[in-house]
DNA sequence: CTGAAAGCGCTAACAG
DNA sequence: CTGTTAGCGCTTTCAG
């Protein structure tokens, strides 16, 4: 097994001293006369040592860990908002551990336990797809643990969140489509109890409304974020007797899955029908066309996830905080009828 | 702060039993009484009592913690690979701490002081791309701490490896285009020092002397994996006064890359160039045309990866070994001339 | 059958 | 200026 490293204990005796002055000494305490402490310093160095994290865990209670759980790791959009996370816990001297919950509700509930008994300081969570049920939230609250939500959350009035401007998004990518010629806009949600879902949801209804156009339930689809079930939607919309010359999906990962499902129907894009999509992941710019797509600030949604939970830790009495981030849409070819890929921002 | 959880202190006191007789009860120690022990689980279930894992790591001297560190997280390769190694590592009641070294030298290192800082108990690892230097993996290995390379490794003698079987992918490649009517084939390749860059390299040069082909060293161009980087070395083949009939790619971000550049260029894939990538992402079934990819049993690397390490654990004596994982050749659309899209399996 | 005591590595209050 | 002691939560002899 791994070698034990070294301890105050093996410095303090090769050095002939206490241990007690050993650790003074390696903090610059006053009472240790300034020979001894370079002396201490100096062995310290050679011998590298560094103080066992779990013996100070025992002392002072703190393991400088934070649980993080999301849906699913193997996606842009997390992992990352996981490297936002990552930065701010690392400057801060603190490790991160990710679950993934796989979209399970039942993992979630697993990942939560067992990251509670490894005693984490804490959890930043993004809730699973099928999460309808908060108890284990609530456990967290109650046991006093800092717990911050980003994108998919719940009880906002008892736990700090961060998400993105999803109204204003779905509103803006409406009327950027009514204002390419588009008229029969559809929108491709997700799962409704989501809060993503629903914000997106009323964006859209709120950009119809603001550009004179009438709701028409048959456009507003819904699937389970994979792309079977986001082909499957689209699929639904572009066989209906009047389909939607333009759609837009809950995330990119939806849309691409419809821009496949499209193009095998024999629709060209964009000049049939215009896509969009959400959250602007680096292969947007890959397909062809490119994809227009509301642009997330995903690794400062992560930052500023970290940096909730650091304000929490430090005082747990504080009133929870709610953090919108401005989202950007990114012009591109999808959804751009003239010719010239032009790529501009809102 | 968090609240304090409960101990067996607590449970021993509300019992009026000593510590120990609950420590034993709860692991259904032979002397303790058939009826105590049922009274001590009752209450310490009712309290929802786990033992303080840093009590037991002080004691036992383990964490249950692996630290892996990747040159970067916000890939589907890597985060796919994390996926596995966390699939197994949660089976050994182990937590796995992820550091992204963004491909930097000196980020690798950091990240490998910081671990064990905090006292992993070894280490999965992909080398960064800029790693020439491996003094801080002797370092580990001189700890005897236990080390498992994946897909990118160095000091085979030492240290046990997962990696694709590369040569044999690119080789495959290369015949597939041939076979399919190329004859000016190109590689991009990756940093030279990788084992990945030269094995593929290998591979390619074998597969064009199986053609009958010559090799051609302007074809062989080669990138530091960042998709600039591998516009820059297509756009370098594409201008070529004699420019390749099909290309392949370390791999698929390269690829991408590459298929942009190919379309700006005014090309047409695959009737003027065929194109293949290494790693089969999820979204090389998105881009248009869909593109041909050496298929990496990703999570499977992880698994294994995870495998080996425990193995390691368990018997640091152990000789080490090296795994290569077989890959599949997906033929998609991008490699293909003959109309219809065939999806067929090597 | 059960309790007391030592010790894992460290800090901090209390003595000198 | 430096050492001793207690204690963080737990397991494990060693004594009852």
């Amino acid at each position: 097994m791994v070698k034990p490293r070294v301890s105050l204990k093996d410095i303090a005796k090769e050095l002939g001293v206490s241990i007690s002055t050993v650790s003074r000494g390696l903090k610059d305490h006053p009472d240790i006369s300034n020979e001894l402490i370079v002396k201490i310093k100096a062995l310290a160095g050679l011998r590298n040592y560094s103080p066992n994290p779990m013996a100070m865990g025992l002392l002072k209670q703190r393991t400088r860990m934070i649980g993080v759980i999301i849906p699913d790791l193997v996606t842009h959009f997390f992992s990352s908002v996981i490297s936002g996370i990552e930065e701010v816990a690392q400057e801060k001297g603190y490790f991160v551990i990710v679950s993934s919950s796989n979209e399970s509700y039942r993992k979630e509930r697993e990942n939560i336990q067992n990251l509670m008994k490894a005693r984490v300081e804490g959890f930043i969570i993004c809730l699973s797809q099928e999460t309808t049920d908060y108890s284990h939230f609530e456990q967290i609250i109650e046991a006093e643990i800092p717990l911050v939500f980003f994108d998919r959350v719940c009880l906002k009035d008892k736990v700090p969140t961060v998400v993105a401007d999803s109204f204003e998004a779905a509103r803006g990518i409406t009327s950027h489509f009514f204002g390419n010629g588009a008229s029969r806009i559809a929108y491709i949600s997700g799962p409704k109890h989501l809060n993503i879902s629903d914000e997106r949801r009323m964006g859209y209804l709120k950009g119809l409304s603001d550009c004179g156009l009438e709701f028409y339930s048959p456009y507003l689809e819904q699937c389970d974020l994979s792309p079977e079930s986001a082909a499957a939607a689209t699929l639904r919309l572009l066989s209906l007797p009047v389909p939607p010359d333009a759609i837009f999906g809950i995330n990119d990962t939806v849309v691409f899955a419809a821009m496949k499902e499209t193009r095998k129907f024999g629709l060209r894009i964009p000049e049939d029908i215009m896509l969009a999509g959400f959250t602007d992941e680096f292969h947007a710019t890959v397909v062809h066309p490119m994809l227009t797509s509301v642009m997330h600030p995903t690794r400062e949604m992560g930052r500023m996830a970290a940096r909730l939970f650091f304000e929490l830790t430090e005082n747990m009495d504080l009133v929870p905080k709610s953090v919108e981030l401005k989202t950007t849409l990114v012009i591109r070819e999808s959804s751009v009828r003239s010719k010239g890929n032009e790529r501009m921002k809102k």
